[in-house]
This record gives structure tokens, C-alpha cells and sequence, in this order.
DNA sequence: CCAAAAGTGTTGCATTTACACCCATGT
DNA sequence: ACATGGGTGTAAATGCAACACTTTTGG
């Protein structure tokens, strides 16, 4: 057998890519989801995706599929699962690979997704999608919470200044119950990757609440001396 | 766009699966690695692998390919991560899902190991492999790594009936650090998912050291109830 | 002046770590 | 009888969870 007809007797299969994106509204946790334009299953509830091209990477896809639907570039995105099950597409067999992404809500193009029919929906009153998408989404989340806990990814999905009580309300959200105050203050700040801004956010009280930015560069320089984030 | 042309004018790839089989051999973590047969890099060192066929799931395929070099079925095996550069395979364009398999290395069918050109190598003695198997290596590790410490995997590895020291050795095997003799027993036994045999092991000391089993059933069951193993 | 969110410490309890000697037995 | 790995308990330190009041200020 010659090199050529080693890879050619092999079948070929479409490959697509699927993206979970987060985002943090206010306090909410929510997804972005389209109204499918396209049979089959036209007008039904579906991830963002997309198919994988000739000489493009995967996650090159995925990045594609997120900057066409929020306009947003250079965003936190993992890959989350394969999912290759032969019937997972009614349409063709097609191999999916799953991406989550975590962006900062405000900072989206609202007209471009919206022109895409994209709906940011909160997870709990997340209808039934298509194919395997209401599975992937549980995977996602899971994924994500397990990432959240150990790694300072949450971040990814509030504005670059937040208050104390914006941080712990999203963890609240991932996690769906209630931190202790204080406690999670001491935590928080006791791992010194939080950077305290002299601006207060008067938004949500008279007094107004101090606001912080994730400090990445001190956080990479902790880690290397076997500091381990958790939550 | 009719349903026939939307999925007709997008590109298809090859996919392949590769697999990081871990084994634990008395007191060493292995890796089952084989001397290429095929062009390109024929004789270099690579991971078991193989095409997913058509109408052939990617979870089957990987399946397939376990099978096809160690005989064994309904083992444990988790995909690890979907490779999707470009270039990352120099014969052709490949779409890659690597999976990593945790096998009782004493159950596997050697002959057949040997007539795929297989070796059971140590993880710090591995040489360069090619494309990215070195680093589906190092990512299977930490993915190992991640997942026993919160999932009784562990015990996959093992024979069924094993001794404290031996789970003590594959974990120290592991995580490459030594744990406390009493301070693990102690946890570990604490948890009650081991069922104490009469039997002893003597062949490691005189006096013989009990037997144990991983005791599924009542992991689930504690599991179900809010318990979280944990080493 | 009052409503509403921000900010602040202490204590008991549970978990984790460190650590050294006796036991059983085959040779 | 002795060498070898198996098996056992305690005390100190640390980390975690529970808990309530004061501060600020815009309206």
C-alpha cells in the first residue's frame, strides 16, 4: 500500500463545530441560542455553529462561528466534548465538536446577533433544542463548573471593573447557591490577584461599592509559586 | 438553498482516533505505544490509532482500535480532547479525537500487543512520537490527573482485588509524590467503597497484606447521597 | 431620617498533617 | 532470631463555616 491510497481508501466525514456561549447579564446566567434558519429543523431553538472548512483549524472554526454571531474576537473558548454518535444530525452524518465560551454580555454586537436570530435566554427556562444541543448544554455547564471552581474564569464573563458583589453574585449563578459574605470576601481577597480601583460603582446603593479588576499577570506570577485558585 | 445542497457543498475530513492507553504494572504507570507500520513515519513511535468508519461512531471507533491492539472490551475510556490543526498530521489533512483508556495491564492479550508492534513503555522514559501524540500524552496525564482525584478511576487500573499498598503506590505512581502510609489508609478506608477480603497477598511480604475490592455499587449509592470521593 | 446595600471579625468545629512503633511470619 | 513489609493512634495546626452589626449616603 503506497501513501497515496493509505489515506485515500478512508471515508471523509463533514465536521461541524457548535458553540455554548455564556454570558452574564446583570445577575443572570444566560446562553445564546438561535432560531435555526436552515432544514432541517428550520425555525426550531439551536446552538450557533458551523461547518469546519479546508484548511481551517477547529478551533479556528469555533472562533468564526463566535466572531459571525457576537462580532467578538480574542474571547475565552474551550473545547468541550466530540460528539460523534453516527444519527446525532437528522440531516447527514455529521461529527460535531462542541466549543463553550465565556464573553462579557455588554460588550456583543446586539444588531449582528440579532440579525442572526440569536436570543440570550437564562438557562432554566432553556426550551428543547435540536439534535444533541440541549445535552451539549448540560455538558457545558458542567464543564463550566467544574473550570470555575479551580480556575479564574469567571472573570472572562464580567465587565473588566466589578464590585465584590457582582464576582460573588456570578458565582452564585454558576453554581446556583448562596456564598456567604464575608466569607467569600476574605477568600477572594486573601488570594491577592484582585487589583482594588479608588472608583466606587453607585449603581446599586447610595453608598456605593468598591470596584476591582482581576489582576492576570499577578495571578500568572501566584501560580507559578504553586498558587491553586479555587472558589 | 435546498437540504441536499446545504450539506453537499461543505468540505468533509478525514477523522481519526488515537488512544492513550495507561496501564499500571506492580509499581509503574505505563504507556502502550507502537512502531508505526504506515507511511508517512513509518517506524517512529505513535499512539494506537485508526479512521472512523462510516456509520461508525467515534466512541466505537476508538472502542475498535483498543480492542483491535489489547483485546479487551467495556474498558474504561473518556475522550480526552478532538486535535484540528491543520498540519498536525503530515500525510494528509486529519481531524483527530484522542481518547485515553485505563487498563488492568495483566488482563490484556500480550500476543496480540506484540503482533501490532506495541510497547508497554514508562511515562518518563517515553521517546518523541509523532505529530502531536507527545503532547495527547502529556494532556492525557493532566486529564488523568484531574479526574482521579475526584473519581474512583483509579481502581481500573489495578487487578480486581488489590492491596492498600498497591492503590497507595498507584496513586503515588500518579501524582509522583509520596503519600503517608497511615494518613491514606485512613482516608481511603474512611470512605467505605472498599469491601475488606479474607484473603492475603503474600507475595510481597511475609506476614501478607489483605486484599480489597472497589465496592461500585456502594460508591453509587453514597454518590447518590452527597458524597464526593476524593483522594 | 430612613432605606438599602457595603463593609467588617471572631469562634467553634472539622479536616488535615505530621509522626514512630509493634505485628506476623518465612527464611 | 531477624528482616521485611503490614498495620495501627494521637496531637497540633490549619482551614472552613456560621453568624450580626455598623457605615454610608441619596432621596
Amino acid at each position: 500500500m503506497n501513501l497515496q491510497s493509505f489515506y485515500e481508501e478512508v471515508p471523509r466525514h463533514l465536521v461541524a463545530v457548535d458553540c455554548i456561549i455564556f454570558g452574564f447579564d446583570e445577575s443572570k446566567l444566560k446562553l445564546l441560542v438561535i432560531e435555526r434558519k436552515v432544514d432541517p429543523m428550520k425555525g426550531e431553538w439551536s446552538l450557533v455553529g458551523g461547518f469546519v472548512q479546508t484548511g481551517e483549524s477547529i478551533d479556528a472554526a469555533a472562533a468564526r462561528v463566535l466572531k459571525q454571531t457576537t462580532g467578538l474576537e480574542n474571547i475565552f473558548m474551550d473545547q468541550l466534548h466530540c460528539y460523534g454518535e453516527v444519527d446525532r444530525d437528522s440531516g447527514a452524518r455529521v461529527i460535531a465538536a462542541a466549543y463553550y465560551a465565556l464573553i462579557r454580555i455588554q460588550e456583543h454586537d446586539h444588531q449582528l446577533a440579532e440579525e442572526h436570530g440569536a436570543h440570550w435566554l437564562e438557562l432554566h427556562q432553556m426550551p428543547e433544542l435540536i439534535f444533541d444541543h440541549s445535552r451539549m448544554i448540560a455538558d457545558a455547564l458542567k464543564r463550566l463548573r467544574d473550570n470555575a471552581r479551580f480556575h479564574p474564569v469567571g472573570f472572562e464573563l464580567l465587565p473588566e471593573k466589578f464590585t465584590l458583589s457582582q464576582l460573588r453574585t456570578m458565582y452564585e449563578e454558576i453554581y446556583q447557591e448562596t456564598l456567604d459574605k464575608r466569607n467569600f470576601r476574605k477568600k477572594i481577597l486573601s488570594m491577592n490577584i484582585l487589583e482594588k480601583l479608588e472608583e466606587k460603582d453607585k449603581s446599586t446603593s447610595k453608598k456605593g461599592a468598591h470596584l476591582y479588576r482581576f489582576d492576570k499577570l499577578q495571578y500568572e506570577q501566584l501560580t507559578k509559586k504553586g498558587f491553586v485558585f479555587e472558589i
